[in-house]
DNA sequence: CCTACCGATCGGTAGG
DNA sequence: CCTACCGATCGGTAGG
C-alpha cells in the first residue's frame, strides 16, 4: 500500500512512464490496459501500483512534462534571440527536434490529453492556450517590425506549427532523408513563404 | 436477428454513423461505448444492432467512405487540371474544404483507423499509401516541368499536407477568420514558398 | 512483487 | 425497439 519513492523506485517509475508513452501512442490511452503495460515490463498488473498511483496519473505525467518543456524553450527563445525571424526559426526547429527525439511523449501529449481528468484537463488546456498566445505574439511583433510578409498572424501560426506537428503522421516511413535534411528543408519551405 | 436493409433503415443507419463519427472524434473509438451512442440517439444499446452489425463496422464505414472520397477527388484533379501547380492547389483546396465541411469523419479517418480490424486495417493503409504516392507524383512532375522550386518532393508533400491537416488541431477556436479567408490565406502561405 | 479477487462496465445475443 | 442477461475484461485493492 505504502508507495515508497526512493531513488530506485523513481527509476522504475520512469521506466513505467516511458513504456506507457509508447503504448498510449501505439494503441491509444483507452485501448491500453494496465495488464498489457505490466506484461511489456515483465511483471503482473498489481505490481505497478507500488510505483504509480493510477493509470490516469501516467497520462498526466507525460502531458505535463511535455507542456513544461515547450514553455521552457519559449522562455529561452524569447530572451536569447534578437529578431522575430530568428525567434520563429528557433521555435520551428525546437518543435521539429522534439517531434523527432521524443516522439512517443509528444504524440501522447498531442492526442491523448482529452483523456485527462479534471482539474488536470483544464490546466493542460490553459497552458496550451497560453503557449499559442505567446507564439502568436512573436509573429505579431514580426509584422510590426516589418520582418514578416504575412497578413494574418493567426493563420501563419496555424499553418507553420501544424506543418511541423504533421511530422507525426509520417513518422516511420521517411525514406532517403536524414533528420538534418528534413529539418533544414522544412524550415526553408516554411520560412521562404514568410520571410521578406 | 435478421437485419432488414430497407430504405428507412438505411437512413437510420446513416444517422447512427454520423453520431458515431461525432463521438469517436470527441472521445476516441475505444472510449466510446455503444450504450453512450445509443443514449445520444434516444434508444437502448441492443436496438442499434437492428441497423448495424457491430461497433467496428461503424469505424470501418467512416474510414472507407473518407478514403473513397479523397481518391475520387484525385481522379478528377488528375484529369481536369493542366499544370502541376494547378493540381497542387486543387488538392490543397479539397483537403481544406473536407477538413472544414466533414470534420468529424475526416478526423476519425485520420486518427482512429488504428482500431480497424484486419483485413480492413491493411486495406486502409494500402489505400493511404497509394494516395500519398499519387500526390507525390504530381509534385515530381512539377519539378520535371520546372514549375516548382522545391528540391525534395517528399518533404514538400509532407509539409503541405500536414499543414492543411493541422486545421483539425485548431478547429473550434478560429477567431475573426471566415472559411474563405482561411482557405485563401493558407494556400497563399503554402504555395508562395513553393511556386516559382 | 505475487495470488486472489472486487465491482463496474464492456460489446453483443436471446427472445419477444 | 425493449428487458434480461451472457462472458470477458477493465482499473484497482487486500494481504502477504
Amino acid at each position: 500500500m505504502a508507495k515508497i519513492q526512493s531513488g530506485e523506485n523513481s527509476t522504475k517509475k520512469e521506466a513505467i512512464i516511458q513504456k506507457a508513452a509508447f503504448l498510449f501512442k501505439t494503441k491509444g490511452y483507452s485501448a491500453t490496459s494496465m495488464r498489457e503495460l505490466a506484461d511489456s515490463l515483465g511483471v503482473e498488473a498489481p505490481s505497478l501500483y507500488n510505483y504509480i498511483g493510477s493509470k490516469s496519473e501516467l497520462l498526466q505525467s507525460i502531458c505535463s512534462k511535455m507542456a513544461n518543456e515547450f514553455h521552457l524553450n519559449l522562455d529561452v527563445v524569447e530572451n536569447n534571440t534578437a529578431t522575430a525571424v530568428a525567434k520563429v526559426e528557433a521555435i520551428v526547429r525546437f518543435h521539429i527536434q522534439k517531434m523527432l527525439n521524443n516522439f512517443d511523449e509528444v504524440f501522447v501529449a498531442n492526442h491523448e490529453w482529452k483523456h485527462l481528468k479534471e482539474p488536470m484537463l483544464s490546466s493542460f488546456l490553459n497552458q496550451r492556450r497560453n503557449y499559442e498566445k505567446r507564439v502568436m505574439a512573436v509573429f505579431e511583433n514580426g509584422i510590426e517590425k516589418n520582418e514578416l510578409r504575412i497578413t494574418n498572424p493567426y493563420v501563419a501560426v496555424l499553418t507553420i506549427l501544424s506543418a511541423v506537428r504533421g511530422l507525426e503522421f509520417w513518422y516511420g516511413h521517411k525514406k532517403n532523408v536524414t533528420q538534418e535534411e528534413l529539418e533544414n528543408e522544412m524550415v526553408k519551405n516554411l520560412l521562404n513563404g514568410i520571410v521578406k
